[in-house]
DNA sequence: GTCTATAATAGGATAGAC
DNA sequence: GTCTATCCTATTATAGAC
């Protein structure tokens, strides 16, 4: 069955939207007068809060920054139900030339990259060794969901959350 | 506009593939009698060929190891346009519920692995150490396409393949 | 093998009652 | 705010001449 995180915005139909959220399409159409590109919109600023909430915001607490690391991988490998569920802002890069969620996905991205950062920053890595560990620790997930999905073994997944686990904060070299 | 690697299975439609390929609506069906997801397959398995002759062959020449991996990494480059251009696999991983080519895409994403695999090897890498790591190189472009395409900044790409042209044969961390 | 219709249907969206 | 019914367009696919 097809929501957007699973089919992507153009494999998503409204039928299916209906059918998962118990609303009918009337329904659907009431709370959200711009059609579909409201509703993955919407999808999509949920998953922000979400994220925010659920991942960037621990990072941001008073833990050690191997707890707040270790914590944000255990969030994470439950979100992505360890691989077998997919990352809507990868599944929505297909439509982002004929879509408006260009700007939201980019933030959406920066943040998480930024959040990362931060973390890496606060357990003393400079500026810029912070920075590339995160853009990379965004990349390897997004890739291990990609591969896990592509070949059907989740094992891609747990192996690279186990890995990042260790490698973030380690040496110059990552 | 919209090929399956644009756009994803979904997001393609016939009347855009015609006009790409130049080929009219009756002869695309006359080629591929089975409609569009015949189509598909044949770009998949089209892109099958292309990465074998493109990518994985070259691994198997006589030149040294890092000097195959640079190789790689360059036609990797081009092949993707600097990090421009989407994947294949990636955009139909979203339909590949619906689909037949769970299989192509595996077997596809399968040879990858095991030709950085066989490379890694050959670099003198142990049995288990040359798996992950070049699982975690398929990984990393996968996710660094994404997160490019995501942001709409080929930097991101750029990085990455600077990094897995050092990396890949170092150390036992990488 | 390619072209011009045209069929058949799915999918996005709306109307209007309740 | 939700429901049934319906509209309209895009899209997949086919027919049949050339």
């Amino acid at each position: 069955m097809g929501s957007f995180r699973d089919s992507g915005y153009d494999g998503a139909s409204i039928a299916e939207l209906s059918a998962i959220t118990g609303l009918g399409k009337s329904s659907l159409y009431h709370h959200f007068p711009g059609g579909k590109a409201d509703m993955a919109q919407h999808v999509l600023e949920h998953l922000e809060a979400t994220l925010e909430t659920q991942l960037f915001e621990p990072l941001r607490s008073q833990a050690s920054p191997q707890a707040k690391l270790s914590g944000m991988l255990d969030a994470l490998s439950a979100f992505y139900d360890e691989g077998r569920r997919a990352c809507l802002l990868e599944r929505l890069c297909a439509s982002v030339d004929r879509s408006n969620f260009r700007r939201p996905l980019a933030r959406t991205f920066e943040r998480w990259i930024g959040a990362i950062e931060a973390l890496a920053r606060d357990a003393g890595l400079s500026e810029v060794l912070a920075r590339r560990r995160a853009e990379d620790m965004v990349v390897r997930i997004e890739g291990a969901l990609v591969v896990s999905a592509g070949t059907g073994d989740t094992g891609v997944f747990i192996r690279t959350i186990a890995d990042l686990r260790a490698s973030l904060l380690t040496g110059s070299k990552g």
